[in-house]
RNA sequence: GCCCCCUUAGCUCAGACGGCAGAGCACAGCCAUGGUAAGGCUGGGGUCGUCGGUUCGAUUCCGACAGGGGGCUCCA
């Protein structure tokens, strides 16, 4: 008896009852089955082992499809356990999910023994060893019952198993369905050598399918999460569908790693963290201040033109402040420790916005008055657990770009649209073009009322709508006294930074009794909306110096000329060179003829100076320069100076040019 | 804060069974005046992160601490 299916290309096909999904991709083409290592049936992921049925949708799931890499990915996670567990009998292993661009795995060592980085090479080589015995990987179901007994030994998977069972409601949670429990039982897969984990499968059918992988790195982590709970030994790895592909990205790693911010800062003299300092304090060197103080100049004109007014406030403030604001209450953990002076107590400043609500309430306020922006690149500290400090991405003293917007409730749709607009501006004048935002709600622990969370909520999600930026929704990610959009971006490659917060503060206003008066005489609380566009200074610097790998724009690169006379003779020449560029607001270094010229222009390229500009004889003569544009290959010789002098001043100011700068 | 790794010249890194510490780049001086990505010579520069232990002797082995890196947790 035969049954037909249906194919991915909509094209329909007879295939002998019992028929398997491998067979029918064998059936279809040599390289579909050898590349095939799972199938879609009617939307869901199985086995290749598995049996169709007469009618199924099926569409052959390939290895270097998004799912198949999935698949290879999570079953190397399983040949990490069973080598891990063959080498250390008696390991408990916990999850081994895939993750994005790899896998790891949970395990907790008997004798709680830790790994050290040599053990990953022992580790490797026994998968190698799985990876060449061509193990299958075969599925099994099992009771609640049964499976607690198999997993006797095993006190996290039977933790798994008992915690969705005990609440089945719960099987919504994704890490436990592809832990392989659900629906009042259990899957597990067995490899040929005896091997067996929890899982929900599918996996490639036999380990001879899997080998493009690499083990990265051993990291501790808690066991759910938990700070709480014990912390497991994890390993990273990374899989992929062919040797060819794992390389590409070891090779992508290492470009990423190129552009480390930290080591661009080195290399181009920017900031670094003195140790007498304490972690997470950078001290900014010349020119890295001087892309600072570009960066907040840029910011504050164009708040300035966009209706903000500036303001500026102290670093500390008496223990009275962050009471009324409760940061001392929610937060306290996470200031800097007190300082004590004539009977009173001060914090240096986690945020800026108690201060600016205190110079909103200096006076009565009318409705005439509002939105009233207020605005300050303004230095808070917080006290960052060691561990997570991060280069100038994560720091301990960090300079906000900082605004609060006091509006009417009424304005408060506007006034958010308003300010997303600006925002996507400012990012893309910074070069930065593709955006996506998160809506962050109410979550369970959180104070104020449904309708003020509803009001707040449903102007920000207006706002996203409004500008067109594409959003999903966080549910519960909000702050507990605030939803929130948070906008991340996308840099040159491809890596996500999560850069603009707005809020709409609920609470604030009611702390500090803030009002203004309305055109029919009667007292209201203003709406507060907090916003970081950079999120910080420090952050935003470090996301430059990554998405163009040190080589910034000329507007915002310290020195944007570089002047080289080819003899000594020719410094006069140079020099006057020099003197038209300042005039026409450039920022030019002169290099003296006291090296050979092929290492001036060297170094001149490794400081990934926008221009290099070489004048010798000819140059002298005819009033003219010969042009090396960063990232070009070939000098462009004889250029008259008033030309290049009018093809650079238009990239003087912050604005876009619309070519890459790569 | 927790787990793993690292710490040798300003930077990048060698090094030895435990027996006077090495290179390249950078820096300084002299020479070389060179038209497009490293000119030559000479020189200065180190308590081998800190403290303690083992040892006749420790930069090397052991321990603690500090700083850094990768993760976990956290990020108002």
């Amino acid at each position: 008896m035969d049954i037909s299916v249906v194919l991915a290309d909509g094209s329909e096909r007879t295939v002998p009852f019992g028929f398997t999904v491998f067979q029918l991709a064998a059936m279809i083409g040599k390289r579909l089955s050898e590349d095939s290592v799972a199938a879609r049936i009617n939307g869901t992921l199985r086995d290749l082992d598995s049996v169709l049925s007469d009618g199924d949708q099926v569409e052959i799931v390939t290895r270097n499809s998004d799912d198949g890499r999935q698949i290879l990915r999570h079953s190397t996670a399983h040949i990490l356990a069973q080598a891990v567990t063959d080498l250390w009998p008696g390991t408990h292993f916990a999850i081994g999910p895939s993750i994005a661009d790899g896998f790891y795995y949970d395990f907790e060592l008997p004798g709680a023994k830790h790994f050290v980085d040599e053990d990953l090479v022992k580790i490797e080589s026994r998968m190698r060893e799985i990876v060449n015995e061509g193990q299958s990987f075969a599925r099994s179901e099992y009771s609640i019952h049964d499976g607690l007994e198999l997993f006797a030994d095993q006190p996290y998977k039977r933790e798994i198993i008992e915690t969705v069972a005990n609440n089945l409601a719960g099987a919504d949670d994704d890490e436990e369905l592809e832990e392989g429990v659900g629906d009042g039982s259990i899957s597990v897969y067995r490899n040929s050598s005896g091997f067996v984990d929890l899982c929900k499968g599918p996996h490639v059918p036999s380990t001879r399918k899997l080998g493009s992988f690499k083990l990265m790195r051993v990291a501790g982590a808690y066991w759910r999460g938990d700070e709480k709970r014990p912390q497991l030994q994890r390993i990273y790895g990374t899989a992929w569908e062919s040797d060819k592909a794992l390389k590409e990205h070891l090779v992508r790693l290492e470009e990423a790693e190129k552009r480390d911010h930290r080591k661009i800062g080195l290399e181009l003299d920017l900031f670094h963290f003195p140790p007498e300092i304490g972690g997470g304090l950078p001290v900014f060197h010349p020119k890295g201040a001087l892309i600072r103080q570009i960066m907040e100049d840029y910011s504050k004109r164009e708040h300035r033109k966009a209706g903000y007014q500036l303001a500026w406030t102290p670093h500390i403030a008496k223990s009275t402040l962050f009471e009324i604001s409760g940061h001392l209450g929610w937060y306290k953990a996470g200031m800097y420790p007190p300082m004590e002076m004539e009977g009173a107590t001060y914090y240096p400043k986690p945020m800026n916005c108690p201060m600016h609500i205190l110079i909103y309430k200096s006076r009565g306020r009318s409705y005439k008055e509002l939105p009233l922006r207020l605005f300050e690149i303004g230095t808070v500290y917080r006290f960052e657990r060691s561990g997570v400090l991060h280069g100038l991405a994560r720091v301990r003293g960090l300079t906000q770009d900082d605004s609060h917007i006091f509006c009417a409730p009424d304005q408060l749709a506007r006034e958010l649209t308003r300010l997303l607009g600006f925002i996507i501006s400012i990012l893309k004048n910074f070069g930065l073009s593709e955006f996506e935002a998160e809506l962050a709600t109410r979550p369970e622990k959180s104070v104020g009322e449904d309708f003020e969370w509803d009001h707040a909520t449903a102007a920000l999600e207006h706002a996203l709508k409004e500008s067109g930026i594409s959003y999903k929704v966080a549910h519960g990610e909000g702050a507990f006294y605030a939803p929130k959009i948070d906008v991340h971006l996308k840099d040159a490659i491809g890596r996500r930074w999560q850069v603009s917060t707005l809020q709409v503060d609920l609470q604030m206003p009611q702390r500090f009794d803030m009002e203004f008066v309305d055109s029919d005489n009667t007292r209201k609380r203003p709406y507060m909306i907090h916003r970081a566009l950079f999120g910080s200074v420090e952050r935003f610097f470090a996301i430059l110096l990554e998405h163009y790998a040190g080589a910034l724009p000329v507007w915002l690169s310290p020195v944007q000329v570089v002047v080289l006379p080819v003899r000594d003779d020719h410094s006069p020449y140079a020099r006057h060179v020099v003197r038209e560029l300042e005039n026409s607001d450039v920022r030019v270094d002169f290099m003296a003829a006291d090296e050979p010229l092929g290492s001036r222009i060297r170094k001149a390229k490794t400081d990934k100076v926008p221009y290099v500009l070489v004048v010798g004889d000819t140059d002298v003569a005819s009033g003219t320069v010969g042009v090396n544009e960063r990232g070009s290959k070939d000098p462009d010789r004889d250029v008259p100076l008033s030309e290049f002098v009018a093809r650079l001043v238009p990239q003087l100011s912050g604005q876009p040019l619309g070519e890459s700068l790569d």
